[in-house]
DNA sequence: ACGTGCCTTGTGAAAATTAA
DNA sequence: TTAATTTTCACAAGGCACGT
């Protein structure tokens, strides 16, 4: 996959986690932050917030970094938070806390957060830091000399943005042509200097590097080799987390499926039509509704909602049984409980 | 109390398309 | 060729589940 998409939120699981046990044999909840240390994986932005190998984090530096929020609120702030790390060659956000002191910052949606936290963070967005693990889900930070050794020898800029489209292509497509642009202009987060030749690099490709036809009037470009109507029809039930690939894009969504997926942690809890982290439901690769996952105890809680005009098959529940099974695996519970939505 | 992540919506600007 | 209209793009703003 070359990214997987971090989020936190444990409705039911983290959903890296989630995007993984989709695709990994036998995968556990938490099997990521466990391994991570002996993985080749860095933490890092492309086009989000995530996971990726360490040849994808060399499309991504050196970086080039205007000041962040937490330098022009805290100046001088950073250069401290840097000194802890070089002394300490590791820390956890509550050591740097306790050497320099707990100071407010605001931060990008509106919240508070520690200042020497926000600070760690700048350090890594800026390649002088790198996760070396998580400990319960918080960021352990330390040196990063392999992003040190990029500056002195990086990989040449165009080849640089031709693998990032290409990536995007890669792992969201195939998708309609503006989605492709959205993912790339996301991605100038990643690669802040170099924003307006990522555009340019998008133009190439849809010349050179990718195919393309036209779907219902909706121009659809994919990478060589990955042409839609070569792949094997879906079979069975799956609930995936919001983030992922499969349907992350909202427009493809929505085009192929004929309804609107919306993730409504943002939608007020009143107006919310599926649930605070609804999981898309797909059934023979088609999604038919939504899942609302929990653990209780040692118990799966799955309330399904289903699309108007979508029945309870036998094929379906049986299905819909053994996705739920492999999700009670997954998340080390003993049992399942099912409700469906009223509708 | 804190750390952790971000998608949707609204708005105005720019670009593309169509009409004059 | 220019004006009008439609579509696309870019940016800003905002809240919460869950575990420690």
């Amino acid at each position: 996959m070359g990214f997987v998409q971090a989020d936190p939120i444990r409705a039911p699981a983290r959903a890296q986690d989630l995007t993984l046990m989709a695709r990994v044999k036998d995968y556990r909840a938490g099997d990521l932050e466990r391994l991570y240390p002996t993985l080749d994986a860095e933490e890092d932005i492309i086009p989000n917030y995530g996971f990726v190998t360490r040849d994808v984090q060399r499309l991504l530096h050196p970086r080039e970094v205007p000041e962040t929020r937490v330098e022009r609120e805290h100046p001088g702030l950073i250069a401290d938070v840097r000194a802890v790390l070089h002394e300490r060659g590791e820390v956890h956000p509550r050591d740097v806390i306790a050497a320099l002191g707990a100071r407010r910052a605001s931060n990008y949606w509106g919240g508070n957060s520690q200042a020497t936290t926000r600070a760690l963070d700048a350090l890594h967005y800026r390649g002088e830091a790198r996760i070396v693990r998580r400990d319960g889900g918080v960021r352990v930070y330390g040196l990063a000399p392999h992003l040190d050794a990029l500056r002195v020898d990086p990989l040449p800029t165009p080849d640089r943005l031709r693998a990032v489209v290409r990536l995007l292509a890669r792992l969201y497509g195939p998708l309609p042509e503006p989605s492709l642009r959205y993912l790339t202009s996301l991605s100038g987060y990643g690669l802040p200097h170099l924003r307006a030749d990522l555009r340019g690099a998008l133009r190439d490709a849809l010349k050179g590097d990718l195919e393309g036809e036209r779907v219902d009037g909706v121009p659809y470009v994919w990478v060589p080799g990955d042409h839609p109507g070569d792949a094997p029809a879906p079979r069975g039930v799956r609930i995936v987390n919001p983030f992922d690939p499969l349907v992350w894009d909202r427009r493809r969504f929505e085009h192929l499926h004929g309804w609107a997926y919306r993730f409504e942690a943002y939608t007020p809890a009143p107006k919310r039509t599926m649930g605070y982290y609804a999981l898309p439901l797909l059934h023979a690769g088609r999604a038919v509704g939504w899942a609302n996952l929990s653990v209780r105890g040692d118990t799966v809680h799955a309330q399904i909602g289903l699309r108007p005009g979508v029945r309870l098959t036998a094929t379906f529940t049986v299905a819909l049984d053994r996705e739920l099974d492999r999700h009670r695996a997954f998340l080390n519970a003993a049992q399942v409980a099912v409700s469906f939505d009223q509708t």
